[in-house]
DNA sequence: CGATTTTTGTTAACCTGGTTGACGGAATGC
DNA sequence: GCATTCCGTCAACCAGGTTAACAAAAATCG
């Protein structure tokens, strides 16, 4: 299928794109961490990792850095202790705030270069894009 | 913006998603480089460097790693010899052709099971995404 | 020409982020 | 009470990125 043919590529090289720019020394990954404990505060590591489809091994280790860095914290649950529940911290939160004006800057000038005509192709597409993604709990 | 809120974070889960998986043990990144050399033989390290906007420390060890593989071949160019020129061994070619058919598929499957609609918007933002992508040789 | 500078690719050391497999400890199920 | 299952961590590994140092070839300058 020709859609499929030129949408993998772009979104490969897309991608990679995002993932380089960090702001503020933290990755678009950590970020969007960041903001699903935010929003979910308490949220366990397996949780989390599913969410992302990703192994719990690989999300403990995210975890871990962003411990490491202060900007969450693991406090181990009071019902099941086998479970970490995940917070920010103030410094996660601050981080979290600051970031969130730039966070989109890159992305944003390059939409602002577009043709009105492909701005609103993109935006028609947004909802489309996430369909494409593995369901499992539409967020 | 809002399309960029909307796109950011799906375009980052779409390019894991398809980063992910390899076929017939090639990533698709690796898939990537193989057309790239496919379709001009003797290219040098630097131009696909520069072409994929990544360190050509970090080509060389994609190289490295396709060599290894029997997939490439480095052939040190004739009039400057600090150039290598890059060419598809026969096994590679093969790969390449094996590839081809199924790269898709993971995508293919997605977008079959959009609707009608859902497929013409994508359709429609694919123009527009490759022009988000920084210029510089449009591919 | 010869000395210096620039270019090209490789290597080393380091980081993030992913995998699988082993394992300890907590919750569950007889 | 004991076997099992579930959760998170850790270790070992891999791909893919970065910067910095380097060798060798090419280009430039005096």
């Amino acid at each position: 299928m020709a859609v499929a043919d030129g949408l993998r590529p772009t979104l490969l090289r897309l991608g990679r794109e995002l993932r380089r720019e960090k702001i503020a020394g933290v990755s678009p990954q950590q970020v969007g961490l960041l903001v699903s404990i935010k929003y979910a505060p308490g949220m366990t590591v397996g949780a989390l990792a599913a969410d992302e489809r990703v192994s719990t091994a690989a999300m403990s280790k995210r975890i871990s850095r962003l411990e490491r860095d202060g900007l969450v914290e693991r406090t181990p649950s009071e019902k099941d202790r086998r479970c970490v529940g995940l917070t920010l911290t103030d410094e996660g939160q601050r981080v979290l705030r600051r970031v969130r004006s730039r966070r989109t800057a890159w992305l944003a000038t390059r939409l602002d270069a577009l043709s009105p005509a492909d701005r609103a192709a993109l935006a028609a597409a947004v909802e489309p894009l996430t369909r494409l993604l593995p369901e499992e709990e539409g967020r």
